[in-house]
DNA sequence: GAGAACCGGAGATGCCATCTCCGTTAACTG
DNA sequence: CAGTTAACGGAGATGGCATCTCCGGTTCTC
């Protein structure tokens, strides 16, 4: 019984993790021929692998979108409903700032079956997360759990002014948004809240088509 | 003397109003095949009138960025400071909202020297707009007259939910992003503003770079 | 050391926007 | 109204760029 030839297995790896490096760094518009490069390997290679681009980003997508499902889970288990609502914008903003691929490919891109298994979960647990600090009385009333992924559609042009600008700006607009999320004596919103489904057009909102 | 043909004319004028049009429904991705085709003029035409793309929308672009200046010197005859700092967000936001090339064409692209000529008014008036505001109380002491432009940035993509999912739902993003603009006890942002030089990349973060 | 498995990377392919060219049309002039 | 010529139209040349193929050469495996 052969197994897999010991280079073809390391280049495989080589190829993943060059993947999550260059598209972490310029975005998932580098080009395939930029990934095989840092891998040091020819761009032959990398295809003979996988099938296209794609195919290649959807496997480093799908340990992305565990992280983040992981991350709401974590947060589930922080005590003040508050704290743990932002503490779960925190960390996944952290991630999305140092990893640009990582917020053009959340939506869209990606192993459309892995996804849809694991999108529900971080949908529930998400919920969960704001209806929790709504009733606790921590947000203000009208807003929704669908303003969760609004926010994070916002955030975008946060990370991008953050890698030109100075790192951790986007503390800075997270901070004013979620003051802006949090209950005190306001006016209520305008417009109604996004319907749920629309998630993916919201998520997707504001950053590189195709 | 012999003035210059009347179709030729007529073309020009034609040429400009659809790109207005065309860019603003499309963005600036449009072709310029696109706007000669909606002008119902041929592409040549186009490119007699105009040496390239940019040049057209340049031409469109000082409309624009006059009417933001009028906006800004309207909004300063407001006299509650917070009210006319809200109003001058809310105009420029609606505009934007239903011209997609606006906002994709603000900054980079347009006449260099008009808008440098432009420029330096608008964010004078808008530094005043929001010191006024700011001294007045009505707004938090540790921002700073950058954080209006990064606002602006961060509206992008509530623009883009907007036009995929329904019409004024970026008005409930102003609105949570101005109550955290607010003043009323919170505890200080984290991070510094953007230094105030920052602004043409602020602006341009998180939109179609080119 | 034979042969299969795999590699490398030059370049073929396809796509698309920009812009040119020139035969045709129609505005002006006398 | 006929001659002149500015202006038009739009097929297609051009250029750039990313995706992907192909095959001579290399490396692993038994």
């Amino acid at each position: 019984m052969k197994g897999p030839r010991k280079d073809s297995v390391r280049n495989r790896a080589r190829l993943i993790d060059s993947a999550r490096a260059v598209f972490a760094e310029r975005g998932f518009g580098a080009t395939l021929d930029d990934v095989a490069r840092h891998a040091g390997v020819g761009v032959g290679t990398a295809y003979r692998h996988f099938p296209n681009k794609q195919a290649l980003a959807a496997v480093v997508l799908a340990d992305a979108t565990e992280q983040i499902a992981a991350d709401a889970r974590d947060c589930l288990a922080i005590e003040d409903p508050w704290d743990a609502l932002v503490t779960f914008f925190e960390r996944n903003s952290a991630r999305q700032a140092e990893d640009r691929g990582l917020y053009e490919r959340l939506t869209g891109l990606g192993d459309p079956e892995r996804q849809d298994q694991i999108w529900p979960g971080i949908v529930a647990d998400v919920t969960t997360l704001f209806t929790r600090a709504q009733e606790a009385g921590a947000v203000r009333a009208d807003a929704a759990p669908q303003d969760i992924a609004a926010i994070f559609a916002l955030l975008g042009p946060a990370y991008e002014m953050t890698r030109d600008v100075s790192p951790d700006l986007w503390r800075r607009y997270l901070a004013l948004i979620l003051d802006g999320l949090r209950a005190t004596d306001r006016p209520p919103l305008p417009a109604a809240p996004p319907p749920a489904e629309a998630l993916d057009t919201i998520l997707k909102a504001g950053k590189p088509q195709r």
